[in-house]
DNA sequence: AATGCGGGTCTTTTT
DNA sequence: GACCCGCATT
């Protein structure tokens, strides 16, 4: 099949302007794009309606601009309008026109939204693209200067582990105590700056494995080597080697870039930002046309390496630049605004921006704050607000509930199933990932690329066909002292008699099976042979064959996987796109509520946002303040103002009292950022019905009496907290005591003070001066004796292990549970 | 070689 | 609580 490469002609031959001070060229006639995007000009439509700045952002194609753009004011626009603008004024062609994103999704929309600008498809802009795919077009194109050939394979994590145990293994570490994953996460942060094996600093490399790191990382990259793959951090780490380099290849691209822009800067890694720094390179006193677009406030990609520093230093980098700040907000009331910056005037490292808007309606809603028992309790209310609104005509695909944390998906997935409101997940368990899928895949890679060792082992005993772990070891050392794929050390091997005859059979089948698949592959329609692979290797047969309840559901998917296939023309841009785009489009024609991460939720917008999960812990999380300290607690906080500023209209956040984590029912108290929002543009709902009724199986909760939280949000308590909160904030999170004696402190608080008076939440915004005293206190517990819990009630302690209880409850059963949240009665 | 059990671990976010 | 892994058993 062709190199996905071969398509783009590298040379489009002298630009429009070779010079881009020099008039406009005349266009003869030429690409499609290009010649509608001409038609257009004489009449620039999509100029109108762009505010002031947002033309400044469009207009100023000259030099390195920086847009600094808020949530929901253009952004995705100015980027397009500018590409646009700059095909209509003839400047460049498209193939002139490097535009990075971030997210394949943003890639799609902005060719969508370019499409519309200029009147159809974007076939023409072959540089339009996430940094990994145009990284992948780069190393296809240059792969034998890092010694890679261009049909290359992408690993993906689950290959990047595995490779890696093996490598850990063979160097007699001990796999338990220097796991893979660490490494590899480690090695992508090392890739995340652009570190070679050569580049990392001594201390880095000592961390690991008393000091192997940097032979197991030379080693790695070595086997990929062999492997002719690379994997994700290579796409961007190669590309970066091959243009420091190779100054001819570098001047290529420079040639060819004319212009050059990039969407969400604030996310770029390290290793990203000298890509562009490469790419972006002019001979003195010339300029780069160069236009970055971001947004301080939105940077919540740190701890996978995003440097917020890059978008905060960009004049620097760029002396000379043009800055330009985009305020004015089309989403969102002023209710939704002044809650948000509100929210994140509380950082302290920003550009600062303020957005505002003049739609100001008396009518809108301020921002609703709710409270509930328990996750359970959150699911329930927040999918009774949905069916109102639902039954109000407000369409589902209008409504959103993001959460901080993945767990949280499962409850809000359960109660949408028992009251029949259809929703989609995103970003959940990816098609791609499944075990059937990465099989089917396997196989795929294998017949495309023989000498992918890793998909080999993994399939090379799937269906169970007798080859178990000594043949693969036999198989293994023999490819590796002959230095040869081990596909073709199989096919040396079955002519020989090392291998005992009945796994010398099955093997032979293999490579016979394989043999004859890779000869079909120029002549036969790539589905059908994706089918006949699946078949012949007893893949399908072994699904067929089991009884259990998913397999129905992975032949589904496997099925699914070859209708997917169909859009592409070879099996070879199958297996490129699967490892590049993760994701499978959902259907947007279906109207179903999504529940997503706060994450992958960026960039989006709806009319009504849900925001559970407003609790000290969880969010913020606790581990991005443990391991980030105040940088991590601004991340938090713009991950919240991403959140509120993805809701047109209506904006409700949730707290819980008690959530389940890791299996153990915790105390909880509300999330500090409650307390950083601005009384008005806020206002507390009303409980639910039903309001600590509903607590399901363990009888009836002591705090059915209690007063609902609206009360005491507004009691002295909750001023006082609203007066203080700088303080109380900074005690918070200045402390390195940790959340687990905090929420075993509040937990204590919370069942006595719930007990006698019935007030709840006011303890927990006052809690900590009580948390501070009860905190050290030692517990206290025996085998045998009678406890209370306040979810589960009245039980015996059965069995202690450190501070965990099993306690068989009178009605709700064996639970485990911290001591923090039993008494003793 | 395959299966099943028990112990240990890890639970934020993802191109 | 859930999942993964290794071990022991058949």
């Amino acid at each position: 099949m062709s190199n996905p490469f071969d398509d783009i002609p590298f040379d489009d031959g002298p630009a429009p302007s070779r010079n881009n001070t020099s008039p406009a060229p005349k266009h003869a006639g030429g690409s499609g794009i290009a010649a509608r995007a001409m038609a257009a000009r004489s009449a620039p439509r999509y100029l109108e309606g762009l505010n002031p700045e947002q033309s400044r952002a469009v207009e100023t194609v000259e030099g390195p601009v920086l847009v600094l753009a808020g949530a929901g004011t253009g952004k995705t626009r100015v980027l397009t309008t500018r590409i646009a603008h700059i095909l209509g004024q003839g400047l460049a062609w498209p193939s002139q026109v490097l535009a990075v994103t971030f997210t394949n999704k943003a890639a799609r929309e902005m060719k969508e939204r370019i499409g519309v600008l200029v009147g159809g498809a974007v076939e023409g802009m072959p540089w339009l693209g996430t940094f990994h795919s145009i990284g992948v077009k780069i190393l296809r194109k240059h792969a034998e200067l890092v010694g890679l050939k261009s049909d290359f394979t992408i690993l993906d994590t689950d290959d990047q582990i595995r490779l890696i145990k093996q490598l850990i293994q063979a160097e007699g570490i001990d796999d338990k105590r220097w796991p893979a994953r660490t490494f590899a996460h480690l090695m992508d942060s090392w890739k995340n700056k652009g570190w070679g094996p050569g580049d990392i600093p001594e201390g880095d490399a000592r961390a690991f494995a008393n000091g192997k790191g940097r032979e197991l990382f030379t080693a790695y990259q070595d086997r990929l080597r062999t492997l002719n793959a690379a994997d994700f951090g290579d796409l961007l780490c190669h590309p970066i080697r091959i243009l420091k380099n190779h100054p001819d290849v570098l001047a290529e691209y420079h040639a060819k870039f004319k212009y050059i822009l990039v969407d969400e800067y604030q996310d770029t890694n390290i290793a990203q930002y000298m890509w562009l720094r490469l790419l972006s390179q002019r001979p003195k006193g010339r300029p780069a046309n160069i236009c970055c677009v971001g947004d301080d406030d939105q940077s919540i990609y740190g701890w996978r390496g995003a440097e917020v520093d890059n978008i905060l230093r960009f004049e620097k980098d760029f002396p000379g630049a043009a800055v330009i700040k985009l305020e004015r907000n089309y989403r969102s009331t002023a209710h939704i605004l002044g809650a948000a910056a509100h929210l994140i005037s509380h950082n302290e490292d920003r550009l600062g921006k303020t957005l505002f808007t003049d739609e100001a309606d008396i009518d809108d809603p301020k921002v609703q704050v709710h409270a509930a028992w328990d996750s359970e309790e959150e699911a329930r209310a927040i999918g009774e607000v949905i069916e109102r609104l639902y039954s109000d005509q407000n369409d589902l695909n209008e409504m959103a509930i993001l959460v901080r944390a993945s767990f949280q998906m499962r409850e809000f997935e359960e109660r949408f199933i028992k009251s029949g409101i259809n929703y989609r997940v995103i970003g959940g368990p990816r098609f791609y990932e499944r075990l059937e899928i990465r099989d089917a895949m396997a196989f795929f890679r294998v017949v495309c690329q023989p000498a992918d060792d890793l998909a080999f082992e993994r399939i090379i005993n799937v269906p169970k066909r007798g080859l178990g772990d000594a043949s693969v070891r036999l198989i293994h050392d023999y490819a590796r002292r002959k230095d040869i794929p081990m596909l073709a050390a199989s096919a040396e091997l079955i002519e020989s008699t090392e291998l005992k005859p009945k796994p010398r059979a099955a093997l032979r089948e293999v490579v016979l099976n394989f043999e004859r698949w890779a000869n079909a592959l120029e002549n036969t329609e790539h589905t059908e042979l994706a089918e006949t692979i699946l078949e012949e290797s007893g893949y399908t047969g072994m699904w067929q064959a089991d009884r259990s309840a998913e397999a129905p559901g992975r032949l589904e998917n496997l099925k699914e996987l070859i209708t997917s296939m169909s859009e592409f023309e070879s099996l070879r841009s199958f297996l490129e796109h699967v490892s590049l785009v993760m994701d499978v489009e959902q259907n947007p024609d279906d109207d179903k509520v999504s529940i997503m991460t706060l994450h992958a939720a960026k960039g989006l917008e709806f009319k009504t946002v849900f925001l559970p999960g407003f609790e000290e812990g969880l969010f913020p999380h606790q581990r991005s303040l443990d391991e980030g300290g105040r940088n991590g607690l601004e991340e938090e906080r713009r991950l919240a103002y991403v959140g509120l500023t993805r809701a047109k209209i209506n904006c409700h956040i949730w707290f819980v009292s008690n959530r389940r984590i890791h299996g153990l029912w915790q105390s909880t108290i509300p999330s500090r950022f409650l307390d950083e929002l601005p009384t008005t543009h806020v206002d507390v709902a009303d409980p639910p019905s039903g309001y600590g009724g509903g607590n399901g199986g363990y009888g009836q909760s002591r705090f059915d009496k209690a007063e609902p939280f609206q009360n005491t949000y507004s009691t002295p308590g909750w001023a006082r907290a609203q007066a203080n909160k700088t303080d109380a904030t900074r005690n918070n999170w200045g402390s390195r005591s940790g959340a687990n004696v905090e929420r075993i402190g509040y937990g204590e608080t919370d069942s006595r003070r719930g007990a006698g008076r019935g007030s709840i939440k006011g303890t927990m915004i006052e809690g900590e001066l009580v948390a501070k005293s009860v905190a050290d206190k030692p517990s206290d517990f025996t085998v045998g004796d009678r406890v209370f819990h306040i979810k589960f009630g009245n039980g015996n302690i059965v069995q202690i292990d450190g501070n965990k209880l099993t306690v068989s409850f009178d009605k709700a059963g064996e639970k485990k549970v911290l001591d923090g949240f039993v008494e003793k009665v």
